[in-house]
DNA sequence: ACCTGAACACCGTTCAAGT
DNA sequence: ACCTGAACACCGTTCAAGT
């Protein structure tokens, strides 16, 4: 309902032309390149323009990124903070019950999907593998993980989800949130998302499906 | 265990020119993006090296394929056709039990991700949504629904799934597949992956979360 | 009908030179 | 310390011309 969205939030602090020597034009080229992949799609970030729309020449970014990877690993980590503020949001809000967390944690990252499809598919690009290289962009996904698995393990001692590995636990829930969210994206569960309310629907039946099972009742 | 891999594939039928006056060019280029995407990486696929290792000029493609979107379209579209014949066999092997075809058809689409991540990566990278200008690259991704919505149904017929919409829970099915296919290629189920035979493990356990449910028993 | 070669605009990256 | 401008190699796309 209100996951974060690029879209429109550019012109503000952008060609203030002041702050390029305070060590500002980093973070005015990760959030132009954020733009940019919001409207555009990711495959098409073009690093010049990224220059361009800050207001320096084309070779500066160089100055504060090895080479077009390293800004889109930056772009990725990003994503990665928004989305884990919307997710610890959705978490807060239902305190009181671990299903209900559970929902309310597959309907925020959906919708965060939903509001930056291109951002969300940058960030599962691949680049989270190369460890070594970003290593900030890894403790970053990790932390999604970790928000998970304490709602796991919480939920547990509360005696509401079952008593297995809260490690495995979690990589079942991310996996459930995650398929949904891309297949949602990508058009792929057109079906059923083309009723009314069919994204909100198909979402909360995904994480029912995940909490109550698919076997006969 | 036999799941389909392109690299080492490629010289066999690439560089003999007699065939590219017989319509044999399109295929060509499609499998030697294929060849090109699993080595280097989607992001880098490039339409010149693609018509120079196919033996012709930077010019022919365009005989064949609108732009180089189009060709990424041909290849997901590739894509699909494998993934969906590694479905089709992990289906019928386990012809007597719903639960083992779910489990099966897990195994199945993690270990063609692993595969082939970046044509995975491909695959889910935003073209499909474009379904008038890539109407047959929808089709497939459709077919791929259908054979898990047949499973779902037999299963709820034998009484081994229970009888919700079969079209919501073929979403929950896909969803978790796919988020489970995913975080493993991007490394983000690495706690658990690490381990031996952990891969295989992780999808045993996400396949059974959504099939028994996560909820104390 | 299918392919080639030259041409155009534009991008990623580098580097000497500026303040 | 940070940025600029020219330069280089290379890509996507087009189009007149070849067989």
């Amino acid at each position: 309902m209100c996951s974060t969205n690029y879209k429109g939030g550019l012109l503000m602090d952008t060609p203030n032309k002041k702050n390029y020597h305070h060590g500002d034009l980093r973070k005015t080229l990760i959030h132009v390149g954020i733009e940019l992949i919001s409207e555009s799609g990711a495959s098409s970030l073009d690093l010049r323009k990224v220059a361009r729309i800050a207001g320096v020449s084309h070779a500066a970014p160089y100055r504060h990124f090895a080479d077009k990877k390293a800004l889109i690993a930056a772009i990725s980590e990003e994503g990665f903070n928004l989305l884990a503020i919307e997710m610890e949001q959705a978490i807060s809000m239902k305190a009181n019950s671990a299903h209900e967390q559970l929902r309310g944690m597959g309907h925020a990252y959906v919708q965060f999907a939903i509001t930056n499809p291109s951002l969300v598919r940058e960030m599962f690009s691949g680049l989270t593998i190369e460890r070594e290289a970003y290593p900030s962009l890894y403790d970053i996904s990790k932390k999604l993980f970790n928000m998970i698995e304490t709602v796991v393990i919480i939920g547990q001692e509360k005696g509401n989800i079952k008593k297995s590995d809260s490690n495995e636990l979690t990589c079942a829930i991310w996996s459930m949130m995650h398929g949904t969210a891309i297949l949602i994206i990508e058009n792929q569960l057109k079906p059923v998302t083309m009723q009314i309310n069919g994204i909100e629907h198909i979402t909360q039946v995904c994480m029912d499906s995940l909490i109550l099972g698919l076997g006969a009742s």
